[in-house]
DNA sequence: CACTTGCCTAAGCGCTTGCTCACCCGCAGG
DNA sequence: CCTGCGGGTGAGCAAGCGCTTAGGCAAGTG
């Protein structure tokens, strides 16, 4: 019952990264920044946390702002996949934005580590990187304002304010990140299947129309 | 056109605080705290802008944290007073919920800056404070759900989950407060109108039931 | 064996941080 | 005039910060 304490959904995904030293350093710096925020985490803390000197930080990367970066960029390609995978699915308008909300909100809600990082610690980076991620998230937007296009175009949806109502999808979306195993006893697969049900009212689909729809893990 | 800078909305508000060179200390932290996060930001800037000497805050302020805990209990009060004074209103169920996200949202728009501080920057408080704020959100959660509880036992709303339900109206309108002034041209009534229309939505209201609804301005 | 290479540490440098302290100034009361 | 007092400053302290440097040690290669 519960939410586990995510390590074993966080550890695999970071397979990406090598080597293993380079791994452990960012695992324990997602969870720093998750906890403490960027600017409130130390490096040594960092280093603490993955059973290193502070020196070993420096190593594998130049600068603190590089791992976080690193994790950014990771974070938000893995979130953008999800939300593509969804997007470019099969199905009506309404199907294909449940199966994206649920997705997304599912690695949200089941990444929530990363995610907040990913999300809330956008400011820290900086300049050059800063605008990287930006266009990363915008595509993330143009994914979610397609699908309700298309389902507008479609007749299947009723939306007065497309930009807006894109907007306001996302954000809830996003804002699970900062919540979630702050408030409840939800899994990720609740919170998934709850917000897809209710973005398909805020987009004005018929009811029922793209109701269960199980779908498999949070995926890497 | 376009958000002002958003000082006329701000300067007024905090009236309360004197003397008025605490209010100016204030002001400038809530800017800094709300552009660079609170860990980012440095007693010097404060005081640098508040144009005062480096240690003309600690005649006011005991701590840089104390600066944080006043502005999140002022700011959290004002939020929930402007949701209580919609959700406390008269007319139908659906009428007060429309007016509670309009009003909120519009305060969390129209003061975003001061709203990012109180929503996002919780952690960064010691731990009673921290104890004490969480109460208060409490607090405009429990107004939330009542209204959603009265329209579902009016029959006026079809809500499989209220708790969840309740959680996601809240979340969309907290989100605000990051995404303003930093996506669009939005004017906070627009945003406030656009989110009532969403809620009523995802709360399965009958459409047009309370639609318009003007209302005076974003209140103190 | 000697020598290189990759990973890691102990020590610490230069700087910034939150905060303090000794002192100063304009002004009201006597 | 002096005195006291609330509000202000300049200088600076102790601690902690991001990051560097010199060196150690185990494994791979001739």
């Amino acid at each position: 019952m519960g939410a586990a304490k995510e390590t074993l959904g966080e550890e695999q995904p970071w397979a990406e990264v090598s080597p293993d030293a380079a791994r452990r350093l960012l695992i324990a710096a997602v969870e720093a920044f998750a906890e403490r925020g960027y600017h409130a985490t130390t490096t040594r803390d960092i280093a603490g946390r993955a059973g290193m000197s502070p020196a070993a930080l420096y190593i594998h990367y130049k600068t603190k702002e590089e791992l976080l970066h690193r994790i950014s960029r990771l974070g938000h390609e893995k979130a953008l996949a999800v939300l593509r995978t969804a997007a470019d699915g099969g199905g009506t308008a309404a199907e294909r934005l449940a199966d994206a909300v649920r997705s997304f909100v599912r690695w949200h809600a089941g990444h929530h580590m990363t995610a907040r990082v990913v999300q809330y610690e956008l400011d820290a980076l900086g300049p050059e990187h800063r605008t990287e991620i930006v266009a990363l998230r915008r595509k993330s937007d143009a994914a979610v304002r397609e699908i309700i296009n298309d389902g507008v175009r479609a007749g299947e949806f009723d939306v007065p304010d497309v930009p807006g109502t894109t907007l306001a999808v996302l954000s809830l979306c996003i804002d699970v990140a900062r919540w979630f195993n702050t408030a409840g006893h939800r899994t990720p697969d609740e919170v998934g299947a709850l917000y897809a049900d209710l973005v398909l009212r805020m987009v004005g689909a018929e009811p029922g129309v793209a109701g269960a729809g199980a779908g498999a893990g949070v995926a890497g």
